[in-house]
DNA sequence: CCATTGACGCAGG
DNA sequence: ACCTGCGCCAATG
C-alpha cells in the first residue's frame, strides 16, 4: 500500500498513469485492482493526485455520469489535459519515468 | 468456509 | 471502435 501511495505521489502534474503501471512500479505486477483499494483506502491527509490514475485504454475508471467522475474530469480539465469522452490520449499523456525515478521507486 | 465484488488488463472476435 | 470472457486477488458478507 505505501509502495502505491507514494507512486501516485510522484505523478507529475500533467501527466496520468495507468492502475496497472502504478502497480508495476511499486513492485507489485498485475495488481491493477490492488492500486484501486489503495486509492480508496488513502488517507486524506497524503492529498494525493488519485485523479492523475485511469485505465490503461485512458478512459476514467468510474462510471461516467457518476459524480466522481465528473470530478475526475474537471481536476484534469484544470491541468491541461485534454479529455475527450471520459477519455484521454495515453500516446500523448501517459507518464514516462525518468531513470533516477524509476531508481528512486526501488526503495534502497 | 464459499460466493461475490470491484477506481483493472488483455486477448479475441 | 466496441463487446465478451477470463485471469487476477484482497476484502466483504
Amino acid at each position: 500500500m505505501q509502495q502505491i501511495w507514494r507512486v501516485v505521489g510522484l505523478i507529475p502534474y500533467g501527466k496520468v498513469a495507468s492502475y496497472g503501471q502504478v502497480a508495476d512500479l511499486a513492485g507489485l505486477p498485475g495488481r491493477a485492482r490492488l492500486t484501486s483499494k489503495a486509492l480508496r483506502g488513502a488517507p486524506k491527509t497524503l492529498a494525493l493526485p488519485w485523479h492523475r490514475v485511469l485505465r490503461s485504454n485512458g478512459c476514467i475508471a468510474f462510471p461516467s455520469g457518476s459524480k466522481e467522475a465528473k470530478l475526475q474530469y474537471d481536476y484534469l480539465i484544470d491541468e491541461g489535459v485534454f479529455v475527450k469522452n471520459m477519455r484521454i490520449s495515453m500516446t500523448d499523456y501517459q507518464w514516462q519515468p525518468d531513470m533516477g525515478t524509476i531508481l528512486f521507486e526501488l526503495d534502497f
